[in-house]
DNA sequence: CTAACAAGTTAGATTAAACTAACAAAATAT
DNA sequence: ATATTTTGTTAGTTTAATCTAACTTGTTAG
C-alpha cells in the first residue's frame, strides 16, 4: 500500500522530472516545503519499493513503475478538476485545492463513473493531459516552440532533450515551465525567435533552443 | 485543527451515544476495529481539545461541540452519498466506501456546491437524516413505535430516553439500532404491540417500551 | 586551485497513532 | 459474597513522517 504522503512525493518527482528527466533533493523539498533530510528518507523509501533510482549525491529520476503509480494520481487530480468545473460549475481557479484532496481517493469506480460522465476528456481544464488509465500521458497536445507562428501564445511545458547547461540558460533568462510567451516575429534566415514573457520584452531565442521548448498554445 | 483519524472516533462516538447518549471505550474499540488502550488514550486526548466528557471508568460522552463537530462530518458523509446517488449514477450500496473517504475533505464549498445541486436534501439515500450546515439534526424523520399503525415497517433508529435496564431489555430481545420491525397487532387495551424482526416472530412490546423506541418509517 | 557556499547525508529527537503486556476496577455468575 | 470474566487503564514499544544539528560531498567564484 502507498500512503497519501508517498503519493505527493511521487506526483512532486513526477511534475519536476517531467521537465528535464530528473529532479533534485532540494527540488522537491522546496516544492513540498519539506526539509532535505526528510526528503532524504523518503527517497530512500521510495527507492525501496520500487519507485524511485536513488543513488547517494545522484538526481533523482523515477522507475516505470514510478512513473505510472505518479500519472495515475495526476490521472485523478486532473479528472477531478475537469469534473468540478464541467459538471459542479467551479471556475477553473476554485478547483486545485479541493482537486488535490480527492486525488487521494481509493476508489477506482468513483473515478471511473467521473470519466465517463465527462465523456472521456482527454485534457484538463487547464489544458493539460489527462493520462489514461495505464498512466500513459498523451503528450501530442505539447508542440515544440520552433513549429509555432508569429502572434502566437504559447505555456512552457517542458524542455527535451534537455542538458544541464540549457537549463542554466533557461533559469538565466527566467524562463520557467509554465511561463506564458508571445511569439512577436520569427527570423528566416536562422529561424531564431523574439518573444515577450513575464518582465522580459523581445527576448531572442536561437533555433537551437526553440527546438527543445515543448509548448503548449493557449486556447 | 482536527485529523482524519480523531474525525473518525467522533462520528463513531456520536453514532454509538446517538442510541443511548452515552458509550463505552469497549464499544468504540469494536466498531472500529482499534485496541482498546488506542481508544483510551484517543479518548483523553478529545477531552482536552474539548470534544468529549471524559472521566475514568464512566462513560464516554460528547460535548455540545463534540456534537456539533461530529454531525458536520456526518453531514458531509450523508451529502456525498446523496450526491453519488442522485447525481452520478451510483447504487445505495456502493456509496459508503466512497463517501466514508470524501467527508473528510476540507472545501466547504465542495459541500455547499454539492448541497446546492441538490436541491438542500433533508435525508440520505438510505433515508437518515441530513444535519444542517450548523450541526443540527433535524430528527422530526423519526417518530415513536407506539404512534405506528399495524402493517407499518420501520427501522429502530434510537431510544429516548435510555436507561440501562432497558437496553438490556433490547439486547436479550436482539433489537438493535438498524433492526427492522413490522408491526403485526396493536392490542388496544394496553397499547402493546405484537412485532416481527429478525428472526424472532410474534414478540411483543409493552407501551412503556414502544413509547420510547424512535424508528423511521421504510419508504 | 583552493576557499566558500550549496546540496546531500547521517544521527538523533519529536509527535501521532497504533500495538502488547500487565494491572485495576466493575460487572456477572455461581 | 466471593470468584471469574469483562472492561478500563497504565506503561512501554513500534512505525511513519516530520524536525534540527552536524557532518560530508559537490559546485562555484576568486
Amino acid at each position: 500500500m502507498i500512503s497519501q504522503t508517498e503519493e505527493n512525493y511521487l506526483k512532486a518527482l513526477y511534475n519536476l522530472t517531467y521537465l528535464k528527466g530528473e529532479a533534485s533533493v532540494n527540488e522537491i523539498s522546496k516544492r513540498l516545503e519539506i526539509k532535505m533530510p526528510t526528503v532524504n528518507s523518503m527517497m530512500k523509501k521510495l527507492s525501496e519499493k520500487g519507485f524511485v533510482h536513488y543513488e547517494s549525491y545522484k538526481p533523482l529520476k523515477l522507475t516505470e513503475e514510478g512513473k505510472k503509480e505518479a500519472a495515475l494520481i495526476i490521472r485523478k487530480h486532473r479528472l477531478t478538476e475537469m469534473y468540478l468545473v464541467e459538471k459542479m460549475g467551479f471556475a477553473w481557479d476554485e478547483v486545485h485545492q479541493i482537486a488535490e484532496q480527492i486525488e487521494h481517493i481509493h476508489s477506482p469506480e468513483f473515478f471511473t463513473k467521473m470519466d465517463q460522465l465527462l465523456g472521456y476528456p482527454t485534457v484538463d481544464p487547464h489544458g493539460s493531459p489527462i493520462p489514461d488509465h495505464n498512466g500513459v500521458m498523451r503528450s501530442e497536445s505539447y508542440i515544440f516552440l520552433d513549429t509555432c507562428k508569429t502572434g502566437d501564445a504559447v505555456t512552457l511545458m517542458a524542455v527535451q532533450p534537455s542538458s544541464k547547461e540549457l537549463l542554466q540558460y533557461l533559469s538565466a533568462k527566467d524562463l520557467e515551465l509554465g511561463t506564458t510567451l508571445t511569439i512577436l516575429s520569427i527570423e528566416p534566415f536562422d529561424n531564431s525567435i523574439t518573444v515577450n514573457y513575464g518582465n522580459r520584452i523581445s527576448e531572442v531565442l536561437s533555433s537551437k533552443v526553440t527546438a527543445t521548448l515543448l509548448v503548449r498554445p493557449i486556447s
